[in-house]
DNA sequence: ATAGGGTTAG
């Protein structure tokens, strides 16, 4: 680029002779021409030739005119070139190509296709149609590719190599199966082209698309891919690309290595893609192994491989590392291509410094949709989901893949309806929807535990035939999950064409959640059974499995295993489930003890899990000596003083329990209230302690008199320990029999048609007098009842509940 | 003037 800059300043500094302005212009642009590379300075000077040519009233002809506009194509500056265009009175086919080609690459089809409709067929020619076939393929529409091949046979224009080349790859766009490869194979060998290099290397390029398939044979189709690149009389070096890149677009990277080793002459293309292949498969080591040797061949490593490595040190978290890729890239004399300061943006936010990727963001002279995308999920990956809002509505140019990042942003911080009405707002937009934006939206539902919504997206998701996506299908299983279908969710595990390790732990948190210990167990054994290996959600979701279905001995069992055979350092989190596994079983010392040996300072997850325990086995020392731990370290969490109140009065001191809802009180803390919710009819039915504002509050009260009586007889005695205060028997007993989960749950009852299953939603843990009764409702009333507390499911039918009354 | 390989945002 700077030898280009210096020529064109030469040229227009000699530019005396009026007669050689023309000849002087044109060495200038075949200058840039000769610029392949995508530099913000490119697009400054032919700014600055085509200003002076305007200045100087030098009237360019059309040769003159296409490179102008050729030169605008390619350096960002497709207004300028549609305006000079869009004045030519009569353009000829090659300004004609120039823009169709443009249009097409910077995803205006419609454009392209109307400028190619107004091309009269007297002056159409092969190139002509070749760039609108390519344009087409280059937008996603095969379809249309091979339709205008056909109609250009039927008009007679000859196909060249360019043509079935372009042909073939709009023809990969839509097969996926093996048949359609023998098929074009076919074709190729018949229409006379089997001998042509860069058709075969297309032809390759066909089988390795396919081969990517999720249905397809990978390795049967890959193995005829080699077999065609090994029985090529002369090989270019495209088609040594074309099948090692095919290799690690599989996954077969060992498979890649052996033709790469085998070639003579290593390119630079060829290393980047095994580069770039290992740090994709997370082999940070061999990637930059691969790095080291490039460099002793004496290659310089350019944007590709900078990204790549960069892209590597981001997700090793190697800071340093990173932070030398760019001293070296501000080494070179080149300028930093925006991929790589995209991919710097990303390194740093990914190590933490959210501010500092801001300030190399703020600091480009160029930036493109990547760029804004990459700060987007920077605010988003650190949780500042207003700041992200803020920038979002910013962005001057907003693709499918901003939208989708603001929205899964919105859903994994909690903010449900926001996630949905931006979900919304993108439909209306007429974005095209892809899965991940799907998925985006399924797990705002999953938030909500909007059962309805979800499931029409389900629809529309298989309606679009994005059913076999691996992100839509994984917030599938942990949407069915948390709506308190597990079956649903079970099944888009099963029906998955495949699935990933992110799957797997879906599944056994869903199952986890629903108290099917057993069965998460069993799961994540299969798991293991198939040589996945378990990341450290996974250890976390099977340890807390065991902790909701009581299985102690099999929880610590994996604690431990999780560092002495995967090597993962257990976090805070796991210690707190661990430690929540132990209470839970009333094994407090046990329990304590792990507290006390932790390698880190214990945090308030430990001594609430601690405290929770102490509550539900009665120990008040060990209670109060942990709630006191928890006053230090959280003072104004209301569900601290809330456990030990329930410890004290479940001992029955009362004058305890008195004084710590004063402390409470004192202290200024508020008890979140507790509400439970019900969905009938489209419209979502809210209850609250001792309900006084629900219009049909009456009649529930009413019919739950009537269940009570019935409920008694089979045995129900209502349990008033649970009861904060101490009070008569009486009005302990009218207390808890307000609770909202009950009343959520008899509105259920008396407005749900007979046979459907009830669905209740509580915000904080149910009560243990609720549980009791509920089980007992669902005898009287022979229906299935499933609640979802604070904490997990309850799946209440005749007369038990899934949980086996621990949770 | 048209085809074809390697990079970055989820």
């Amino acid at each position: 680029m700077k030898n280009a800059a210096a020529a064109v300043k030469t040229s227009l500094l000699n530019q005396s002779d009026t007669r050689t302005i023309a000849n002087f212009y044109a060495v200038q642009l075949q200058f840039l021409c000769r610029e392949k590379k995508y530099a913000s300075s490119a697009f400054a000077l032919v700014r600055s030739i085509h200003g002076n040519m305007i200045t100087s009233g030098f009237r360019p002809r059309s040769h003159i005119l296409n490179r102008l506009i050729d030169i605008y194509c390619k350096n960002s500056g497709l207004v300028y070139a549609k305006h000079l265009f869009d004045r030519i009175p009569q353009p000829d086919v090659v300004a004609r190509t120039t823009i169709i080609a443009a249009y097409s690459a910077s995803g205006y089809p419609k454009l392209a296709r109307e400028v190619f409709n107004k091309t009269p067929l007297s002056i159409r020619d092969t190139v002509c149609y070749n760039a609108m076939i390519t344009g087409y393929s280059h937008n996603n529409d095969g379809h249309a590719a091979i339709k205008l091949f056909l109609d250009m046979r039927w008009k007679s224009f000859p196909p060249d190599e360019y043509t079935y080349t372009s042909v073939l790859a709009a023809l990969a766009l839509i097969a996926d199966h093996e048949m359609h490869c023998g098929q074009l194979h076919c074709a190729v060998v018949k229409s006379g082209m089997a001998s042509v290099k860069c058709v075969v290397n297309a032809l390759i390029s066909v089988y390795v698309k396919c081969a990517s398939s999720p249905i397809a044979s990978s390795v049967v189709l890959m193995d005829s891919a080699s077999k065609l690149f090994y029985e090529m009389p002369e090989r270019d070096d495209l088609s040594w690309t074309t099948i090692i890149t095919g290799y690690v677009k599989n996954d077969d990277l060992d498979a890649a290595r052996k033709v790469f080793d085998g070639m003579d002459e290593k390119l630079l293309v060829a290393w980047n893609a095994m580069i770039s292949g290992y740090v994709h498969k997370g082999f940070i080591f061999e990637a930059l192994d691969m790095l080291r040797k490039m460099q002793s061949a004496g290659l310089k490593p350019d944007e590709f491989t900078c990204t790549s490595i960069l892209s590597a040190c981001a997700d090793a978290g190697l800071f340093l590392l990173g932070k030398q890729v760019h001293a070296y890239v501000r080494r070179t004399e080149e300028e930093i291509h925006v991929s790589v300061h995209n991919a710097l943006i990303t390194l740093y936010w990914k190590c933490g410094r959210v501010d500092e990727a801001r300030k190399v963001f703020d600091n480009l002279a160029f930036k493109d949709l990547v760029s804004w995308n990459a700060v987007l999920s920077a605010y988003v990956g650190a949780g500042r989901i207003n700041e992200a809002k803020l920038f979002f509505d910013e962005m001057p140019e907003k693709n499918s893949l901003a939208w989708t990042v603001m929205i899964s942003g919105f859903a994994q911080n909690g903010k449900g309806e926001e996630a949905l009405k931006l979900f919304n707002q993108m439909r209306l937009h007429g974005i095209e929807l892809c899965d991940y934006a799907f998925a985006g939206a399924i797990t705002s539902c999953a938030v909500l535990a909007a059962l309805e919504t979800g499931c029409q997206l389900h629809a529309q998701l298989i309606q679009r035939g994005f059913d076999s996506s691996l992100s839509a299908g994984n917030a599938l299983i942990t949407f069915y999950g948390r709506s308190g279908v597990i079956e649903a969710a079970r099944t888009v595990f099963l029906t998955m064409p495949c699935v990933d390790l992110v799957s797997w732990n879906a599944l056994i948190a869903a199952l986890g959640q629903h108290g099917y210990g057993a069965q998460a167990i069993e799961l994540f054994e299969q798991m293991l059974n198939e040589h996945i290996t378990p990341d450290r959600i996974s250890f976390l979701t099977v340890i807390s499995a065991c902790s909701h279905a009581g299985l102690v001995e099999r929880g610590r069992h994996y604690f431990n295993i999780m560092h002495s055979v995967y090597k993962i350092n257990p976090g805070e989190d796991h210690y707190a489930r661990l430690i929540d596994l132990l209470s839970r079983a009333g094994r407090l010392l046990e329990a304590k003890d792990v507290i006390q040996t932790m390698p880190t300072k214990p945090g308030a997850p430990m001594w609430e899990a601690l405290l929770a325990g102490c509550r539900t086995h009665r120990n008040v020392d060990l209670g109060v000596e942990a709630a006191e731990k928890l006053f230090e370290l959280t003072p104004q969490h209301d569900g601290t003083y809330i456990l030990l109140a329930n410890t004290f009065a479940a001992a029955g001191r009362w004058d305890d329990a008195a004084k710590v809802r004063k402390l409470m009180r004192d202290q200024g803390v508020k008890k979140e209230p507790g509400c439970s919710w019900i969905k009938v009819e489209n419209t979502v039915h809210v209850f609250l302690v001792d309900d006084t504002a629900h219009p049909e509050i009456q009649a529930v009260y009413n019919y739950l008199e009537e269940l009570r009586l019935k409920m008694r007889k089979m045995g129900y005695v209502p349990d008033t320990q649970y009861v904060l205060q101490d009070m008569e028997a009486e009005q302990k007993e009218y207390a808890i029999s307000t609770h909202s989960e009950k009343l959520a749950v008899v509105f259920g009852l008396l407005k749900l048609p007979r046979g459907a299953t009830i669905r209740v939603f509580k915000n904080l843990r149910i009560c243990g007098d609720c549980h009791n009764a509920i089980k007992f409702m669902s005898k009287v009333e022979a229906r299935e009842i499933i609640v979802r507390d604070g904490n997990r499911f309850h799946h209440f039918r005749d007369g038990e509940c899934s949980c086996g009354n621990y949770w």
